[in-house]
DNA sequence: TCTTTATGTGACATATGCGACATTTGTGTA
DNA sequence: TACACAAATGTCGCATATGTCACATAAAGA
């Protein structure tokens, strides 16, 4: 069972952790201690209980661990016109979408936008798509994230790549309505393409 | 998540503490209660739709969100062993440090941790880094990330990372002392190094 | 094992909530 | 303009919640 520090508690609600163990101590929050010096956890549950109880909002980390923007996408790719290719099809098909045309861009758009689904080029310059696969899948925060990697490379490098956590590979060349098929079968539709039907 | 006491927001919008507790209590700004005798938090996105919808100044200190942890070093570098080595000083230092060995992770724990500072080795394989160095500093989250290049490179090098926005380089080989009398010239020093005179 | 970080605690400083009342601001009227 | 009136805001004092600091030590990493 997941339990919290009160440092931990103290950064959530923004507040001093000498406040965090006052109000254990007072009862306002319920709480045990460890045998050692008395340091204390907190169940989650205990802690849901306590947020909910006085309104307090429920840090996004929490909620169910990885969040992930349910309509967003993550090209990856060094082939530029490749990449905008799966992004207009993407597009058009209702997805918000970002390209990432090396391994620098692919980082810090994969942290910042948390995307639901990234497209992974597996032979890429200056970063190994294998590795990539095993760092998100073994992140906390972007383990939700699904893998699409699309690639030349034959068959046993894809299972391969689904091995180390890959969620589906498409093995170029490729058509348009396969890729849109693997994504589906990742995530669920946009919305607004609920909406139509 | 960002939080404000009444008394924070009394000086942002330039009225008695007391008010403020009355625009809570009364509902015109959403805020909670903490358990002991009720103190009140309000969250930043709270304060942001309150300031918009009567359509108050928004502070500047509030405005731009570019934070940073100001104690917090990222070390950009594919040879291992330098990065370490840079890690140890850094460490000794009293900040806190996090290395990156190649783009992709670089992005990532960039984009993650928000350092006050990187170090950013011009040369690395796949990743170009005066790109980099554009990258950081036309995106809005990160411009303030302080960056000090450190290349083997020659000198016309080094200027155009400069003038591309890098705050500093560090001709390779260098000793300790330079790197730190670099870096303390573009972040203030952790605070336990202050204490210590 | 050793080092680094996080935690608990007491003593003290500071900030907050709240009641009661004073002052200001806005509005309408003559 | 002058005035009355209501509503909002400011001021003051007190009790107390929360923050800060220093230090010892448990817990976590290496």
């Amino acid at each position: 069972m997941k339990t919290f520090t009160t440092g931990e508690i103290a950064k959530f609600c923004d507040v001093n952790l000498r406040t965090v163990i006052r109000w254990i101590d007072k009862g306002e929050l319920e709480g045990f201690k460890l045998p050692g010096r008395g340091n204390n956890r907190v169940t989650e549950q205990a802690f849901f209980d306590f947020m909910k109880k006085h309104n307090m909002p429920i840090p996004q980390e929490l909620s169910q661990g990885a969040v992930v923007n349910h309509d967003r996408i993550l090209i990856v790719d060094d082939e530029e016109q490749l990449a905008k290719s799966i992004q207009r099809v993407l597009r058009g098909a209702g997805y918000k979408t970002s390209l990432a045309l090396d391994g620098f861009r692919a980082g810090s758009k994969l942290m910042k936008e948390k995307p639901a689904l990234m497209t992974l080029d597996l032979s890429m310059p200056g970063i190994d798509g294998f590795d990539v696969i095993q760092f998100v899948k073994s992140s906390e925060e972007l383990s939700a994230t699904k893998i699409l990697v699309i690639s030349a490379l034959d068959e046993d490098h894809l299972q391969r790549a689904i091995s180390l956590g890959a969620d589906a590979f498409l093995q170029k060349p490729f058509v348009n309505s396969e890729l849109l098929a693997e994504i589906e079968k990742l995530i669920e539709a946009p919305e607004e393409m609920i909406a139509n039907g």
